[in-house]
DNA sequence: TAGTGGTCTAGACCACCGT
DNA sequence: CGGTGGTCTAGACCACTAA
């Protein structure tokens, strides 16, 4: 009485690719074999292959580029920062990257709510992290981060420091943990008093409440973060089609 | 010195098949031809009629269903509906579709700000709307919308009032024009008086504020919106990917 | 110029839907 | 059952990149 689950063989390869990246056999940024290569290696013909490719290509899984090949995607990339940072100044110029002031980074056990949404047990090891994101000096973003733990054990202070890009191209890089997609759900808050003082505005000031949850392959969930967003003179910009 | 522009064939089909949906060849809800019969009409193999259909089926213009044929899509749908309502109750459940309660719907010149988003003159027709959305009875949602007088000639109270559906399933049937994406800047801000008394919240409470304009095909802008939204038991749900 | 992805075709066959 | 979209193949050729 089980529904048959059919499964078409472009949807297969693009499996097998899926497993193979998430085994690291090519690391972000690196080419993937040619199409002809991998049919020959799957034993479909191109066009099978050119499929599988196209999905994970829509999945931002891979990136392809005409005459010089087919690449992993990486968080080092532009496109990827921008897509999982959605606030823009207001003025429309070019969404310039923050840079991030580090407040806090302490290993701890995970609370019960956190432990839930990262699919681990209460109590388990876990990695929190307090930072300021400043557009132009001035701060705009408070964040609060959980990760598990166990698969980020020499995330420390000083490794936060000493990088100055994008905290998901160093957990790619470092850890080898990629973040694929993310759900987040906004809300209108008053700011807190401790909000307000990491922020500079008057407690009650209305912020934007931004709950992320981030997974990685098989949507496994590896990332809980909450920020505090300052909406005087940035916004949340999102495409609905 | 003007860069050359090639648009493969594929692409070519595409832009007719937009072309005959816009002049309403065929209409939301109903099939368009076959695969077959569309390779025949303009003289390619299937194959290439197939890839455009595709991307029109990403861009949520068309609906394809196995077995039956290839669809217009619809804000009759329920899927479309969603699409264009990211709010949804906190405790997850189904996202039961609001009900609407029309406040004001009045034809007066567009102001500068509203005509220059329109792409219209500064003094022209325009159709404001004012509407309280209510989930299970509660008031969440105070919109103000703007649209050109002259697409929508016959939009009065009455012609609201009549009518239970999404108002873009109305725009759409009455008056032939589809939306088919919007782009939203999100703020959260204090209730004014007005957003207070219409919300049932205290003046000066944090509302997400919605900034919307959403266009028709060829991305041309036919609807500008403002919601105040408010977040105590809701959240806009956003997907990064 | 060699190698990559991108396009286009023709044809065979499969999965699904309604009658 | 006939008609629709969905899959898969093999092969030819085009567009782009780098050396």
């Amino acid at each position: 009485m089980s529904t048959v689950t059919f499964s078409p063989l472009y949807r297969q390869i693009r499996d097998r690719l899926v497993h193979s990246l998430q085994a690291g056999e090519w690391r972000p940024g690196e080419a993937i074999p040619s199409e002809i290569d991998l049919a020959a290696r799957y034993g479909v013909s191109q066009g099978t292959v050119r499929k599988a490719i196209d999905a994970l290509s829509a999945e931002n899984l891979l990136v392809r580029r005409q005459g010089r090949g087919t690449f992993v995607a990486s968080h080092q990339e532009a496109r990827a920062q921008i897509r999982f940072l959605r606030l823009r100044p207001d003025d429309g110029g070019e969404p310039r990257q923050p840079s991030s002031r580090f407040l806090e980074c302490r290993r701890l056990r995970a609370p019960l709510e956190i432990a839930r949404a990262l699919e681990m047990k209460a109590g388990d090891a876990a990695v929190t992290i307090r930072r300021l994101l400043e557009f132009d000096g001035e701060p705009i973003v408070l964040e609060e981060i959980w990760l598990p733990g166990s698969t980020f054990r020499g995330l420390t202070a000083e490794r936060l420091n000493a990088y100055s890009g994008p905290l998901y191209a160093l957990l790619e890089t470092e850890f080898g943990t990629r973040m694929i997609r993310a759900s987040e759900r906004l809300r209108a808050v008053a700011a807190g008093e401790a909000e307000a003082r990491a922020l500079g505005v008057a407690t009650g000031e209305p912020l934007l409440l931004v709950d992320r949850v981030s997974s990685t392959y098989g949507d496994k969930p590896v990332e809980v973060r909450r920020g505090w967003y300052r909406t005087h003179h940035h916004h949340y910009f999102n495409e609905l089609s």
